[in-house]
DNA sequence: AATGAATGAGCCTTCATTCAT
DNA sequence: AATGAATGAAGGCTCATTCAT
């Protein structure tokens, strides 16, 4: 059957994914996606380079919308860091929520070696932006007088630890939790 | 060439925990691993069952040391849940730096479907060892009003974060890092 | 090379059942049988579950063919005993001279540990079938009064003799032998 | 432990037979061999020079005590030939009821292509002898007029399917049957 | 003479990739 | 554009054999 051009493309992409985020890498066989995506073995081929392009296509994928959720829409560059902090806080924690799948594919295939040069670039992209966000909060004193990335693996490590608990079914990112922890997590980094 | 007994079992787990921290599970070939530690494919197999029986027993080894190492030597079960918290963090991270490569394998095989029932009734009892002091200090009042398992998360977030960061050589684990860091975390997750 | 549809399997089957009887199951490799079919070694697990899934397809495809020809084109179930005896007799004779290659087979699998339970099912029937032919003729006192099982054990043990020199090359299966042999093997089994 | 010389030796051989005749050649594994014999798997290859030398140590035991029983003990070598098939008949049904791992043995590497030149030219010898003993009955027009391989095949096949039977359960050795079925054989060969 | 850990060639099988249809 | 049979390199594992003790 034919489909609507690039259907067939979404489809591998949301395969892979799902198998990629639940097995991983090298866990996870070719022909198993396309069958999962409900697509011909060949067809993938035609959609992307191999494995490894699709790794990464995905991975670029998941980056993006992160990213987007994160910083783009309506992003208030100027405003207190604290303001800032907390828009990044719950939008993350909001992103996690509604991508669970998508966040444990990125919790899984973080600075692995088959990734490329884009989605080095990509990751650098966001580390970088945090790390701008984070220097001229303490330039302000705002924060702690600590290294800037000893700050931001603080956060980061949090936030990681409430999604990976969330996933074991161990805490539930309600609405109240993600504002309780956003507290908790300034208190760790604030001046 | 025959070696001095158990020298050939000693050295296929020390490759095994190299190159499964490196490259993961299924991203590492059991010749590869029988290579590096300089030993006959074949012999893999006199000491263990399989490519996952290794994993586990790898696995076992780096959570025992671990598990030594916070709790065993000298853990004084009676003090104020403060004390027993600065010692958890401080020999944790005092693990993460001696032994960066069994910290990255833990990391890596955390809850992955190959680890056996020992592997997961191991990884249980640590939780709960560490479940149970934080649901004491929250009786006391020592902690945040907030689920144990969150508290816990923060915790085990920072901690995974600030060594990952030292993996990548963001960060630097001194004896200051390590205070500093424990003072912070305290502030996250006390009342 | 794309060959026609189930060429590729039908290929691989006469390759096994050639190396099969020749070698046995245990001394026949699959990369063997691959190129004995002139097929690459992964096209054998597109049609086949494994090294014993192949064997019992063949093992089955034998006994079905042999049971066919024996007992199917026109066989005279209410003719009286004697018919039916030499009818057994020169058709088996006429299938081991046929397909010497597959009653070398059928001779060297039979009963194996790795058969599965079709193909005991299978192998249960044909001994079943004449089972109740034999039985019947000795209520007739047609056949002599010694256990049903003797009987068979001699008329199946002296085509099995028979057939075992034929490949030796000691005997040649022409139609006067099969007859000669069939009086012959009568003398033993009749009252 | 050290044992009486050639102690070793015999486990060994009774070992190999058990497992060839139960699993035949290629299906059965040399470190299996020795922890049966209770040996250790070096030691194996101080007695013989390898697996191959081992199979056919055992085969020629196995003919020669064949061979020993039929033809040795006073063997009527100018007696009529009823008498002296008489005595063949019952005396190998005796070992094969005595010694039916062996007869297993014999029957599974008959003609096997691993089997050397030793072993073959004893498979030979027994052919030869009785080969003359039927042709020289031929002579004397006891037997029937046709090849005599042809008479040697139903003889041996009958044998060997009695024998069979006997292993499955489906017929029982006895004196009796020995008898009964000396007749029944005798009367397919006679003249 | 006996042992058994060590070895590596070779086995069965999987899977990323190709290509004729 | 899509398919899926075919491929063969590579993976996990076994086992006949060796050799230091």
């Amino acid at each position: 059957v034919t489909r609507r051009p690039s259907d067939t493309r979404d489809r591998i992409l949301a395969a892979a994914l799902e198998l990629f985020a639940e097995r991983g890498f090298h866990g996870t066989a070719v022909p198993d996606i396309a069958r999962t995506a409900g697509v011909g073995a060949g067809s993938l081929y035609r959609h992307f380079e191999g494995k490894e392009a699709l790794v990464n296509e995905v991975f670029r994928q998941c980056k993006r919308e992160l990213l987007a959720r994160v910083f783009a829409e309506g992003w208030p560059e100027g405003a207190p860091f604290r303001v800032r902090f907390h828009l990044m806080w719950s939008r993350w924690m909001g992103f996690a929520r509604d991508n669970p799948v998508a966040m444990a594919f990125l919790e899984l295939h973080h600075h692995q070696p088959y990734l490329d040069d884009d989605s080095r670039a990509l990751e650098d992209t966001i580390e970088r932006m945090v790390a701008e966000h984070v220097s001229e909060a303490q330039a302000s004193q705002v924060l702690a007088d600590v290294p800037a990335d000893v700050l931001v693996a603080l956060v980061h490590g949090s936030l990681i630890g409430l999604v990976r608990a969330s996933r074991h079914g161990r805490v539930t990112l309600t609405d109240a939790l993600v504002a309780e922890t956003e507290e908790r997590v300034w208190a760790a980094v604030r001046r």
